[in-house]
DNA sequence: GTGAATGCAAAAGCTTTGCAACCTA
DNA sequence: TAGGTTGCAAAGCTTTTGCATTCAC
């Protein structure tokens, strides 16, 4: 049975609190604030923990270090090619899963993860004034 | 200014030829073949290159090597949780940039990246019978 | 000829793992 | 008390980098 470790809360605890969806590093920075003992190790395998739970994401880029995103409702991811940047989108969506299901019968699709590329506001507005 | 380098030339061709979106350790040991003192960096500076050159597009998936992808028309990523294939799909798909772009004025979109979650048709055979 | 690209090897991340001690249920 | 979990350290993998040499243009 999994068990529920002072550790394994605050993991997650500091990864809700965060703003940009912090990667591994970061979180152990953190966590070491309230549990100055712990080991990243553990940070890793509770990471791992969580997102096997449902109650985090994973979020890889080519050439970086995993990311995690606590938001578990619905929303779209943006890199920002300006300054590398993810930042959350909230938008609407169609149905994304039904254009492949209904042109692959075979398949069984069960979720859908989508990540745009551009600028965000700043850099747009730096870049094109 | 850019050069066509033998080294280079292979590592695109191989990718090419490869049907299964190889990684720079597969790339690499075929390469040799043709090359045999070619070395992994020199792969890894290649793959670097046309990714930029937009010849290739890299995928990243949490805990896994890059794999390289030549196929430059647009299509959508199955990635099968039964045996952890990443399956090309073929979908027409409706407009995935206009939501963003209406919701989010201040920001400048420019490509959508689509991966699906699921069981391919092997899998799902084998798992529901 | 010139400088981009290579081969080689070492190093730099990021992440995982073995193990004895510890702690949660 | 049982066994999941931890801290620590070492190892594993992927990817990057420094440098002298080579080669494409």
């Amino acid at each position: 049975m999994r068990r529920l470790t002072r550790q394994r809360k605050a993991v997650l605890e500091v990864v809700r609190e965060a703003k940009n969806h912090p990667d591994a590093a970061w979180i152990y920075q953190e966590v070491r604030k309230r549990i100055p003992r712990i080991s990243l190790g553990t940070v890793y395998r509770n990471l791992e923990a969580l997102v096997e739970e449902g109650y985090l994401i994973p979020i890889t880029r080519a050439g970086e270090a995993t990311r995690y995103d606590a938001n578990t409702h619905p929303h779209l991811h943006l890199v920002c090619e300006g300054c590398g940047a993810l930042v959350d989108l909230e938008v609407e969506l169609p149905d994304l899963l039904a254009p492949a299901r209904l042109a692959h019968p075979g398949v069984e699709v069960r979720s859908v993860e989508v990540t745009y590329r551009g600028l965000c506001p700043e850099c747009r507005r730096a870049l094109k004034g």
